[in-house]
DNA sequence: GTGTTTGCAAAGTGTTTGCAATTTA
DNA sequence: TAAATTGCAAACACTTTGCAAACAC
């Protein structure tokens, strides 16, 4: 019995990206991937990330977040100019965000229906759709 | 027979939002609102001013565009981590985005309908609803 | 060993701010 | 002339980059 049962499935998730399991890697998979749907800055996992008492720096966190981001373990949302958020639900949903707390959230269900969406304009794909319901109060 | 005809729709845009209307805002306002919808970034604006003869700084480009969009004259846009878009079309509509170009347009018409949105949480209003289509290629 | 990854510090980008000088009403 | 506006330069927040040292395979 050893302890690398716990980080299995975080392990694959790298290796099927074939990205080497790095401690730091590793680590801030383990606080991606482990607790649930999530919405992180760069800035809020680095500090998690240095609670957990995990030494990395913040530019290896920007490289990480973009790795997962381009091997689809997270989706990069774009609610906020000046700062970008990263989801751990990847599936197709979308978002509340409260602008006054900076708090993203994944808006339940498949509830939200766009319907009569317009073709691409002539040789455009449309690549994603993307829908941020905004609140107040 | 005066110059001042032509300005008259624009100097009344800026006299009922209580904007004195400067060089700087008039000009800015011009190329802003006697163009049809645009969508600018602050930097586009402050370019266009240039070119256009006007002597105006970046930093009051950045101040009117958010006094514009204070008075409800501009709506601001997001869909790039890094910067704003300030679109001249304040009416409920939603958008392409091209991210390669960066070129972002509206989705014309009434067209896109945004079904079975959900009540925004306990406490909470729902300000507004953004629609990004992301195009590619 | 060899190629990948990391961390640092520096540079970059877009935006905001403080404040003296200028302009508007 | 009193209050609002402007422009500059410095400060900011977030992100990216270059490169030597450390690490994974």
């Amino acid at each position: 019995m050893t302890h690398i049962r716990p980080y299995t499935q975080v392990l694959d998730r790298l290796r099927n990206a074939a990205l080497r399991p790095t401690r730091q890697r590793l680590a801030l998979a383990r606080i991606l991937f482990e607790h649930g749907d999530r919405h992180l800055t760069a800035e809020h996992l680095h500090t998690e990330a240095l609670q957990a008492g995990i030494r990395v720096s913040l530019a290896t966190v920007y490289n990480t977040l973009h790795q997962f981001t381009a091997a689809g373990l997270l989706r990069e949302i774009v609610v906020d100019a000046g700062r970008s958020y990263f989801d751990t639900n990847t599936s197709v949903h979308h978002h509340f965000f409260n602008e006054r707390t900076g708090v993203l959230e994944d808006i339940p269900g498949g509830d939200i229906v766009v319907d009569r969406l317009p073709a691409a304009p002539p040789g455009m794909t449309i690549k994603r759709v993307d829908v941020i319901v905004r609140i107040d109060r």
